[in-house]
DNA sequence: TTGTAGGCGTTATCAC
DNA sequence: GTGATAACGCCTACAA
């Protein structure tokens, strides 16, 4: 048991040149049927495969991409990281994976090992913490391809991938005032995160269409992002001046709320309202289902992986933002009583899940 | 922008030779302190980064792992992964992240990949398709470290790391005995995963401990798992013979049965009984929310990482299988009005999440 | 204190 | 048809 075998070690027990036993291996022209006949047996017998390291540093490619997220366990990454691996692997390329867990020091130290690795180019959604993007602008300055999803950075130039987050709040929310709510609760996400915003500003637009404004106090940051956050910040605000509608940032928040509300004896969705963004997995399943915005997480992937196959296939990019289409699930926490449950005509709806 | 510095761009520049840049730039004994300055900077100016593809070529070793798992999705997988992530890095591996998507074709070729790869060491959790274990048997026989997490093979002298699968479900179906259910359905997961026998096992056993016994009308195979599946499954039953609990071998079955009852107006937990398995991040949010039996997915991670690195630098092993505990979860669905809703008396519970 | 040479596994190039 | 050689980037005896 002394490792792989290698060419050399076909080439020593068949007695001719490694060069040969490539060639063979490979049905290059202009070998013997005799010689690759012997090789391939060979091969077969001493359980030979490449050495995709050597290869690597042979062709200065390695056929791996790097993929930096936040967290496995957020529902909507893995679904962008299956549609990642479903492209890269039907293109050869490998997945190295690291999790940042929203960590800034360490999204830099990853930033490090992936330059170290010789990945191919990069896919990031950086960490919630990461305000400066140095570490980015110096992968690409050696010229590695990087593509960015679902969260961009303030750089020029980049290539990324989003959703439509303003499109798909504003969607949200005006299905709440379509569904006869008034008084809107916004809880939002952390604030330096370009979705966060977005959302907020589709948000404001349907209420503005609405002849409505967002006040201040009627929008509110959760900055963890989990549910008993936005339980406790909704049971304060449920206490002195309910709303009659959330529209949350994301199905953590939204399902805090409605806990939040259940406890307080405040029916959902007679009268509350409870919207939130994401589509996690759960959020057909609590009770009432949850309304909420779905974003292609899959598709994200695929595109994503796309793109940076591409650039690191042309050697070259344009600088550009694609956008995916969210879609607005429209469940039984949205739909009051009076409009009647099975009431489906506000706009582009679908039911929910499976 | 011609590629990655590289030692002898260093030493070209600084005109010496790329031994001595090596050494200076691991501050080797031996070499004046000038060269060592001049070096180092230079070194810091280019953006010099090793090359870990050369490093591994060289040293035979490519400080990487790879993951096999059927799907990141499932919340258990991902945070067995993020277990995994923590010692890796820690260690100063990285992880390459492979899904089979429960296809034991993918499966096989994976293996190929990881091969060539020349990974160091490779933790899996195979697919449910796998009926085989020759790939990976091929793994083992090269040599190449293997330590298999939470679906263990039939396989000779291995290395695994599982949750006491069969003392969970006892612990969870006596908790149901305890609280007066007395007529319990058993929804099993698929027949090849030994997990499913353990649990289907332990089931037993906490019913004969009662003097009952479970019979071939009341085991339920849900093979595919998903919600819908089993919430046909329990349309059925609950129509013709409703039993008072059910067991599931998963979450999402729970959930299905949960659902089955709702829309038949059979309530959850006076009238039925409903218990999970595996303490999914939305079981705590349904409603009502749910029993389960949590496994410690990123413990299982840690320990198989472990136990990876492990036989990796020690060169050798000791077959064995590490078996972590679970941890029985009280939530409102298995605690009827009888036997009050804060009772945690019956047996070692705690509560939910959060 | 520094340089030289060889090799990790592979393949492209040139030579016979 | 086949072989020898060099090169990818790095490290490390061994030499000087």
């Amino acid at each position: 048991m002394m490792g792989q075998a290698t060419l050399k070690d076909i080439a020593k027990a068949l007695q001719i040149s490694s060069s040969t036993v490539s060639r063979a291996l490979k049905d290059y022209p202009g070998i013997s049927l005799e010689t690759r006949k012997k090789v391939k047996e060979l091969a077969e017998k001493l359980n030979y495969r490449p050495n995709a390291v050597a290869l690597s540093l042979r062709k200065n490619r390695s056929f791996t991409i790097g993929v930096i997220i936040p967290e496995v366990v957020h529902f909507f990454f893995s679904t962008v990281i299956s549609g990642i691996e479903e492209v890269a692997i039907n293109n050869g390329y490998n997945v190295i994976l690291c999790q940042t867990n929203e960590n800034h020091e360490r999204e830099k130290k990853i930033v490090e090992t992936m330059i170290s690795s010789r990945v191919d180019g990069v896919l990031v959604s950086y960490a919630r913490e990461t305000h400066t993007f140095e570490h980015f602008q110096k992968m690409k300055d050696m010229g590695l391809p990087v593509v960015f999803f679902d969260r961009i950075p303030d750089m020029d130039d980049t290539v990324n991938v989003i959703v439509d987050d303003g499109k798909g709040a504003y969607q949200a929310v005006k299905h709440l005032l379509d569904q006869g709510y008034e008084d809107i609760l916004h809880l939002s996400g952390p604030k330096n995160l370009a979705i966060s915003k977005l959302r907020e500003e589709g948000c404001r637009k349907a209420l503005r269409e609405a002849g409505k404004v967002l006040s201040e106090d009627r929008i509110i940051e959760c900055p963890n992002g989990t549910i008993g956050e936005s339980e406790g910040i909704c049971r304060r605000i449920f206490a002195h001046s309910p709303p009659d509608a959330v529209f949350a940032s994301n199905d953590i928040a939204a399902a805090g709320a409605m806990r939040a509300a259940k406890e307080m004896g405040i029916k959902v969705p007679d009268q509350l309202g409870v919207m939130g963004f994401s589509n996690w997995q759960f959020s057909s399943m609590v009770d009432p289902p949850l309304s909420t915005v779905s974003q292609p997480g899959f598709e994200i992937g695929e595109k994503a992986a796309s793109l940076l196959l591409e650039m690191i296939e042309n050697h070259r990019y344009i600088p550009r933002t694609e956008v995916l289409e969210t879609q607005l699930i429209v469940r039984k926490s949205t739909l009051p009583q009076k409009t009647g449950f099975f009431d489906f005509s506000a706009s582009g709806q679908q039911a929910g899940l499976e």
